[in-house]
DNA sequence: TTATTTCGGTATAATATTGGTTCATAATTG
DNA sequence: CAATTATGAACCAATATTATACCGAAATAA
């Protein structure tokens, strides 16, 4: 939660706690949770309130309760945040970003459509007045990044774009990237969204290709420079 | 409204700053959000704000608030993943694997090991063998194609590529591609196997890269021609 | 086996907390 | 300047939480 350091806790939040302890293993399957009284004991509430935080959970397929016996967790987490998405390094990114966004060039080239193309001029202007807010401006390219996979139509590629982005937003090395990004290198990139965008319109698939190929050489290099600081 | 850094939160700020919250796991389904008063409290805002933020996360099906009784989660955004998975048509995932593996050759020719090519060697080896299996080829060559993706040390990559590769088990195109791979075809890809693996082992990326866009021509044509009878 | 303890299931009334609403005032923006 | 937006307080209605008591099912010990 967000400060919920000295607060009561209500139903929902025990929940939410036991809901935790489930799917990070430390409750694991066919294991008995603590008797309710004890629990409301340790979460400093009510008796009624752990049973209604049960009751929840029972409904939402985490456990099943047996009268006289006890509550038992029956849901095994299902891998939701896979582990490679979350402990993906930058430079594994760059990699598959460097396999999958030329050849996305290509296809939007190929799928792409004009409503497409206007939606990524509008996010290049945005990005254009945001030279000096680099958390501000790193979000908008991801959406423009996001964009482009859009434009391909091709909801495997688009899917596969959107798990990634999810490693992009990962906190500890957002936070180098963001150190990297001074307002020359946000020109340069925004140099180079433009120039793909215009590749693609003129239908020059290669072209595109090469020019984000560029790119990517572009903030790799800045990432390997903020990994040397 | 382009300063971040210390500045009254109007209520779009607050709905960005919760709407990252949700998508980056640290507020998950079900749970419940800090009641109204508390977060203007931890936002330094007003609770109207605060309300205001929570009306734009309720619109975009982020939030849903019971009177009474709390502000909660309804959607996370991880939770489609499956359905971009099952629904994938075989041409988008040949235009994905098209991005994907003429570039997983380059970075097997960087990162992979002996151990890595002798494993693809006799994975090779067995396919020869099943010229006339169509069914038993076809596992195999995932194999094969997933032990080459495991080369590249991408933990990224190769979950990308298991990803997919559920895609290629989904029941009723496999039959369609086992139309398709009489022994004459399952002799093609298996001398483009053999070209693959020996231009990684002497380090010629490009030439790999080139020879797998070949092979995936190939896939992509038989492909087709299935999908005309 | 029987007796005892432990556990969940249920009920109740008083109290606390939460979102919903309104309003006059102050601040910010164009 | 005008218009929009944020503020802070008050009050209402819906819901949650508490504390307590008692019941029946299940596990445990004699």
């Amino acid at each position: 939660m967000i400060e919920s350091s000295e607060q009561k806790l209500g139903a929902a939040d025990i929940a939410a706690l036991l809901r935790r302890e489930i799917s990070k293993g430390f409750l694991q399957l066919h294991d008995r949770l603590p008797p309710e009284r004890m629990l409301a004991d340790t979460y400093g509430a009510a008796r009624g309130t752990v049973r209604k935080a049960l009751t929840l959970l029972e409904s939402e397929g985490f456990v099943e309760t047996r009268p006289g016996s006890g509550t038992y967790v029956v849901h095994t987490p299902a891998d939701t945040s896979s582990d490679a998405i979350e402990n993906a390094t930058p430079l594994e990114l760059m990699d598959t970003r460097f396999a999958l966004e030329p050849h996305i060039c290509r296809l939007s080239v190929l799928h792409g459509r004009r409503a497409d193309f206007d939606a990524m001029e509008s996010l290049c202007s945005r990005m254009e007045t945001l030279t000096d807010d680099p958390l501000a401006f790193s979000e908008v390219d991801s959406e423009f990044h996001r964009a482009l996979a859009g434009s391909t139509r091709n909801g495997l590629l688009i899917w596969i774009i959107d798990q990634i982005g999810h490693v992009r937003s990962q906190d500890d090395w957002t936070r180098m990237r963001h150190l990297t990004l001074d307002a020359r290198t946000i020109n340069q990139y925004n140099a180079q969204h433009r120039q793909i965008l215009n590749a693609i319109r003129t239908r020059e698939p290669e072209r595109a290709a090469n020019i984000m190929k560029e790119h990517l050489e572009t903030a790799r290099l800045s990432l390997t420079r903020a990994a040397e600081t």
